[in-house]
DNA sequence: ATATAAAGTGCAGTGAAAAGCACTTTTTAA
DNA sequence: TTAAAAAGTGCTTTTCACTGCACTTTATAT
């Protein structure tokens, strides 16, 4: 999952539960400039900052284990 | 999933491919330093970082939605 | 058409992530 | 037991994420 589908998601997600940017800012704690610059495709979040944002929009950073048929 | 979890898991997927942290730092390109810092439970990573780590371990950082029974 | 809300952008300051270096501690083999 | 390898830590510098502010552009009504 590449840096720039994962704020497709952040930003779908917020669309999805008619939430502007600056609502979410609000509810996340993550700055409205900051929240613009991901929307916009650019910039590479810390893992907090991400954090920040699942939790105010039900989403989960995890980290998974590729190619699950050939590794156990 | 916390941070921790995540640098957890990162460092158990090392041990488990029998990397050294340092020969995991070269072919991640993420300095030895800054991997230490991580598998000893400190650190706030970058999504670059983080996705720099996952590629060389063959993990991957995705963005999931919660509660999928609930959810759409 | 035109207010209003929402989203996008340039610039600058502050703090923290990333990194290098030197050193200590722990683990692993011989 | 004791070298050698691997992992952990303190200190420092450099880079850049995060933020605020001011402004422009684009949607969304009325």
């Amino acid at each position: 999952m590449h840096s720039k589908e994962i704020f497709n998601i952040v930003k779908a997600r917020r669309e999805s539960l008619n939430v502007t940017q600056e609502t979410l800012a609000q509810l996340s704690g993550v700055a409205l400039r900051t929240l613009k610059q991901f929307e916009s495709g650019k910039g590479n979040p810390t893992l907090q900052t991400l954090q920040k944002l699942g939790d105010a929009l039900g989403l989960e950073v995890t980290v998974i284990i590729k190619n699950r048929g050939i590794n156990a």
